[in-house]
DNA sequence: GTCTATAGCACGATAGAC
DNA sequence: GTCTATCGTGCTATAGAC
């Protein structure tokens, strides 16, 4: 492989990475491309040899940030639902894992719906994905539905609250 | 009250319900004062007449949206929690409602998180007088946060995705 | 492929007529 | 108080040098 093509595919994959980040942080609208460029250590101009726009990279980011918050959560998480729900409530309190992914299914659950349509479908598959994960730990099909939107809800309510000890006390209370 | 007094009145109330239905739906950062203003039959120069920023309006369009969900939402509820849980659960879904003022804790729940801190305290207000109003079915603080989570949860992403099996599916769920 | 520079547009906010 | 007109700013996206 010449060196120019992986020079080529680690600038994008740069890219990337750091969108994912921005974008589940902060929403597509508060992220320009100027940010994650910077963040990548790049101008501006360099972005459209990579995605052909904003929207387009964003849907790629989704998928970068599903995959990437999907490793940091089940990282050492072999006991079941209980383990799973455990780190899920917990991806955002920890401060030693503060620079880790989050799950883009809780922090864009309102940034979505102005999205365009491919986008929407990505994000879909995103969440089918995540029921079925659930699933696979022995819930049925119901339960995972509402457990998803449990987790899901208490995550998306714990970055948005300011109160840390409303905060502790939704997710200890939503922990079963 | 003199004429001009009662018709600055009705200009304000007119702009912060329309601007209410329009951030609960888009966010803020999707809704411009002209959108605003035009929904209200005014134009963008009237606006700094009643609003000091754009940030003021949301500010206070908050209030006015969660004080006009809670009204659409317990209509005719007093069946203690089952009945305010498909009541809230079923927000969306009734075509014939479609154009009542939906809870802004669920649809603004990522959107929040990029305002300033007023704004953040109001939300934070609102969400904790939701839990309290469901304590008042007769639950514990933990069941009523739990529930909150979930509810919040399961409309928020029902606004989201686009699976209308899917959204049936999760709301029937999380109704128990 | 990456850079600098800029076109083109949309928005928030202000000024001044009525 | 409401209107029209405008300033200033920030953004996406493109053009052209290297």
């Amino acid at each position: 492989m010449p060196w120019d093509v992986t020079h080529k595919t680690k600038s994008k994959e740069k890219i990337l990475i750091c969108a994912a980040k921005l974008f589940v942080e902060k929403g597509f609208d508060a992220v320009g491309i100027n940010d994650v460029m910077k963040s990548a250590n790049m101008t501006r101009g360099a972005f459209y040899a990579h995605f052909k726009s904003k929207a387009d990279l964003y849907n790629q980011a989704l998928v970068v940030a599903a995959f990437k918050a999907r490793e940091n959560i089940t990282h050492g998480c072999d006991q079941g639902f209980a383990s799973l729900q455990h780190n899920y409530l917990q991806q955002g309190q920890d401060p030693a894992l503060k620079d880790n992914q989050q799950c883009p299914i809780a922090l864009l659950i309102s940034d979505i719906r102005q999205r365009e349509p491919l986008v929407r479908e990505t994000y879909e598959k995103v969440f089918k994905g995540f029921v079925k994960f659930i699933e696979s730990q022995g819930l049925t099909e119901a339960e995972a539905l509402k457990e998803a939107a449990t987790m899901i809800g208490a995550v998306a309510l714990s970055e948005s609250l300011t109160d840390k000890n409303l905060v502790e006390k939704l997710l200890v209370a939503c922990q079963r």
